[in-house]
DNA sequence: TCATCTCTGACTAATTTTGACTTTAATTAT
DNA sequence: ATAATTAAAGTCAAAATTAGTCAGAGATGA
């Protein structure tokens, strides 16, 4: 797997360093990196948005201001890791009270979620939680709350 | 836990004079603090503003004029139903991301969620789950689906 | 050639650091 | 007692220091 463009090789430095640091987070310098590449600034988020998505397994964090950063953890993936994929492809834009409901249920039975886990989470996809301003968006924000959620249960936690 | 500015260097030292000091609450002054870091003695009161908060789980009092001081107290969520109340109150109409995962570290630090818990719900309350229109609803979510959340924690944790 | 990926830079946003000015409380002088 | 002085801490906004966004230009590959 040759590298060819620039954004390539910053991400192979950046796997590397999490390789070599024997760590699950890096954290970096955007405008060090930056300038150690030759690159501008904001292709080091460009790299990040492409290369380090939760998809890839990896979660970013960074702060802005005086001592900023950006940093990298890796993540491992569950054992059955593609049944969450599938589920995340079941739900479509909007997911209604009780199909959340049912999924939460489902994943309990499944020893993915305790019971307490669920009573939580759906209490925090309610109605009364999520109080948009009509249903058809209230019903979006809870098919994206439920798509986050399996997208980071798919990784160990 | 590592320190990138000055301010998360003061942070660290209260915070280990707290652990250290084997007491809920600990007492500064402000311009000793300042001398010994050697800030502005505002700076103290920046630290202090935006890192012992009562979502940190913090509480601070002080005194100006002569024998002035600061002091800086841990509080205990459990035994207090009205410090808990405190904590709801303190959530506005709105919420960011940041103020949420402080808040969901604090409620971990005191027992009442695991750690398993803050990482799940932190994903359910993060900006790509939550993006509806804008900011502005996206912080109005976070902060009702927040309460949600501390409502049902007061009663049956 | 067309679509997609990469790269750039101007503009925006968040956080920290600093300092001038204000407020409050205790002490000292009248 | 009262006023003046001194000794704290508080407020606020500007400056400095990071990172993020976005749209357009450029490069690459099918």
């Amino acid at each position: 797997m040759a590298s060819h463009s620039m954004s390539d090789t910053i991400e192979e430095y950046l796997k590397q360093l999490l390789v070599n640091a024997d760590a699950e987070q890096v954290e970096i310098r955007r405008a060090d990196l930056a300038l150690r590449f030759d690159v501008v600034p904001s292709q080091i988020n460009y790299v990040i948005k492409t290369r380090f998505t939760i998809q890839d397994g990896y979660l970013v964090q960074s702060k802005r201001g005086g001592g900023g950063y950006i940093r990298i953890e890796r993540i491992k993936l569950m054992q059955d890791a593609d049944v969450f994929d599938q589920l995340i492809a079941s739900i479509g834009d909007q997911l209604t009270n009780r199909e959340a409901t049912v999924l939460l249920q489902t994943l309990a039975e499944h020893g993915i979620l305790s019971q307490r886990e669920v009573t939580l989470i759906a209490a925090l996809l309610a109605p009364t939680a999520l109080a948009v301003t009509d249903r058809y968006t209230e019903a979006q924000v809870r098919a994206r709350i439920m798509r986050s959620l399996l997208m980071r249960l798919k990784y160990e936690c």
